[in-house]
DNA sequence: CGGCAGTTTGAAAGGCCTCAACGGGGGTGG
DNA sequence: CCACCCCCGTTGAGGCCTTTCAAACTGCCG
């Protein structure tokens, strides 16, 4: 329970154009240097926060895989998304003072602490860091309204379509391959976030490579043919 | 397509305790009238931003009803959410400098626009102000949570179950009664909004009929019995 | 080497969707 | 002011997709 920091710096951070606005000239960058007050290790397994707990800081991702997810009283539970490096994990805590959902490592993953009172001091002077804000925030209400269109309207194989496109380009992003990938959570996971059951995502993930369009062994995945995937997403069955 | 203009100040608006943060001084209340710039009406059926519009302005709902909807390039599309007095739409738009989503009017309708730019350089001088923006920012965020719970992992009667106890409870907040409501959209858009066909909503509404717990007649909706309502949200079939 | 979590696959059931027809109410135009 | 029309809502029947329940398999870790 007590986490591992770590001292360090943003300006220097190879990450920086993922999670820090650009353009800032070098007394800025220096000033953003003071929001990220520690660095926090959090084991596989581990939870960066969980629902009901006193919301001071956000979090952004150094390395490492997480998923958060919310619960109901009666014991379900729901994926809402999975972050990775250079993502920003912790805004549902803003508004109640207190976070909302867990955050879980599916990995061994690191963290940048940036308390929050830092962040809204720093941004009425910096416009561009607090532009920054608000655009990270919009970005994940628009992100959301994707994954609600997902679970709206789209049937098992357009959503684990969409959700495989989704994930190798964000890695491909950060420097992966545009064909491969190394899922970090179980069918489970990915059916609590895709609205499914877990059979129902390891028999579709069959149906994909019976048809060719992808490799899967355990949780190594290869697209085999990304616009047949794209194909699939953009579907619709009889558009009348 | 010339919008009906109005101007007005916030500072005596009655629905200020919805949209504007609480305990401003005198002073600051007068530069929040600053922030809005007109007030503008939209017809029944009337849209305040399609999506691909350029952004520049939030809109705080000052009478009426809105849908906001998402849509795939295939046509297919997905109401995201519906908005009332006092609740701001348009943040989707902050991250692109467009917007990606449609805002319908289901009833005429009166907002006031709040171009964002006076946003931004107001909550850099007001402290209050730029918190509150955080935390509608992270309002939504947590409400889409909700959502995506709902579209998840509920079935049909849960999910209109949760979407009349969300509508009453907030028509309360506004001074309505907590056991009577009018809808304002069509069963076809309960239904996108809920992940279901018209058809599901129309016979889950007479099920609940049948069953007593709510009497419908045409948008007529009153809630005889509002906890088998709340039961049937927390029910979930068999746990283990 | 065993145990276990995670995954795959099968068979049957069930819930929601599709297609279809009918009914009703409100708006519009004569 | 009335009549018509069209959109909206309701209901039925049948089918399909996903879930449920079950069993067997695999790879990893202690």
């Amino acid at each position: 329970m007590t986490p591992q920091t770590i001292k360090v710096a943003c300006s220097n951070c190879n990450l920086r154009e993922l999670c820090m606005p650009l353009g800032l000239s070098e007394e800025q960058l220096k000033r953003l240097d003071e929001i990220v007050a520690v660095r926090r290790k959090v084991k596989r397994g581990g939870t960066l926060f969980r629902n009901g707990e006193p919301f001071t800081s956000l979090f952004a991702i150094r390395t490492g895989f997480f998923k958060t997810c919310v619960a109901t009283e009666d014991g379900r539970d729901q994926v809402t998304g999975f972050q990775m490096a250079g993502e920003i994990i912790g805004l549902d805590g803003i508004v109640s003072d207190r976070h909302t959902c867990d955050a879980v490592a599916l990995e061994d993953a690191e963290v940048c602490v940036m308390p929050f009172d830092n962040i809204e001091e720093l941004s009425r002077e910096v416009k561009a860091l607090q532009h920054h804000v608000h655009k990270i925030m919009s970005r994940e209400i628009v992100r959301e309204h994707g994954v609600m269109l997902l679970l709206g309207s789209m049937r098992a194989e357009e959503r684990l379509a969409a959700f495989l496109l989704n994930l190798v380009q964000r890695l491909h992003a950060r420097g992966f391959s545009q064909s491969e990938l190394v899922l970090r959570m179980t069918r489970e996971e990915i059916g609590s976030y895709l609205g499914l059951k877990l059979e129902t995502v390891s028999r579709t993930f069959s149906k994909f490579v019976e048809e060719g369009v992808v490799e899967v062994k355990q949780r190594h995945v290869r697209i085999l043919d990304a616009g047949a995937l794209r194909n699939i997403v953009n579907s619709q069955q009889a558009c009348h």
